[in-house]
DNA sequence: TGTTTTGCCTAATACCTTTAGGTAGCCTAG
DNA sequence: CTAGGCTACCTAAAGGTATTAGGCAAAACA
């Protein structure tokens, strides 16, 4: 008996790189232990079970994503953080559109808790240095960054820009040049 | 053998409930037939299957959404259009939170095609017409709005602003105030 | 009233999920 | 280098969902 040498984080990688290629709703435990090569029930040595496997999978997208935006601000500020920050959510999105579909899993408040969670919003916020915003203007701010990549992001995923012209990347950098604008004369 | 008397819409309507109150995600021929009283395989007299189902209460949803938006814009025009608009969608989501996830379906083209496709972009477009905006701005901005409005309806949904102040609504209008704006000084 | 339609049923098959309990590779101690 | 334990993987079994095939009786209609 061979043993394919698996951990809880070989397969919950192995899940999201699965849910990349069918998308995220069909990530099973069976199709991850087809993948795998191994019998549906070794894999509940490894993970606690479907929602547990979903669940984790959805951290580990997190956290990667995290660690693009984090890269992607390295060392700019205003308008350019912006545009950096705004293109890691969209290329993560495109180029691993099962991760970015498990980012929007409800997580159960312990499992928010336990890392990624406050991670994002910090990322955000550290945008918004350069334009000098503070207090309840910030958080409003943090929203609309937040709600527009997301909605972009979601929509061009969905294929709603699908059928008209021109192509959503002619449109990405209008609506990022209004949100530049937006925030710089936003405080109230 | 008492007939319960139901019918294609009926289930349909009758999957969108269920949807709103347990999740679209649970939405299930098994649950939707428990919560009917009849046997599991009496609904596949009156849909398709899962999939069929899902794609009508999305349709069923679509409709019922552009239903609202049409009455929110009737008699009026730029800023009043958009928040009223932009006040539909977000209340709708709010109201029937699983008929919301359900228009985030990733429909065939063919059932897309079916209906309320285009009526959404042409309502959306409607907006516009206050702004005197044309050709590729339009779509442009047309897309701004669907990202703007889905993006703060989704995250707000998903939990996402639960655990900071101020309040989501508190947020809102300072967005559309944004839009309005952007919008305004459009034409590129 | 007799016929057709059809709404709902039982039965059967197949797949996914989960738990219980067994077997055999691998690691480490003596 | 071998005896023990750990654990990665297995088989077996039970329960739920999806779907199809075929039957019966209530409703609709002539």
């Amino acid at each position: 008996m061979a043993r394919a040498g698996l951990s809880s984080e070989k397969v919950v990688r192995a899940g999201a790189d699965l849910a990349d290629e069918v998308g995220f709703e069909q990530v099973t435990v069976s199709a991850l232990a087809r993948r795998l090569g191994v019998r549906v029930a070794s894999l509940y040595s490894h993970v606690g079970g479907s929602e547990d496997l979903r669940t984790r999978i959805a951290l580990l997208a997190l956290d990667e994503l995290a660690d693009r935006a984090s890269e992607a601000l390295a060392g700019r500020a205003g308008k350019d953080a912006l545009v950096a920050f705004a293109g890691a959510y969209r290329d993560f999105a495109r180029e691993h559109p099962g991760r970015y579909a498990a980012t929007r899993l409800r997580l159960s408040p312990e499992a928010a808790a336990s890392g990624p969670g406050g991670r994002h919003a910090d990322l955000t916020r550290a945008i918004l240095r350069g334009y000098g915003l503070t207090g309840a203007d910030q958080t409003h701010a943090v929203r609309l960054i937040g709600s527009v990549v997301h909605g972009f992001t979601s929509l061009e995923l969905a294929g709603s820009f699908d059928h008209s012209n021109p192509p959503p990347d002619r449109t990405w950098p209008r609506i990022l040049d209004g949100v530049d604008d937006m925030l710089r004369s936003w405080a109230g």
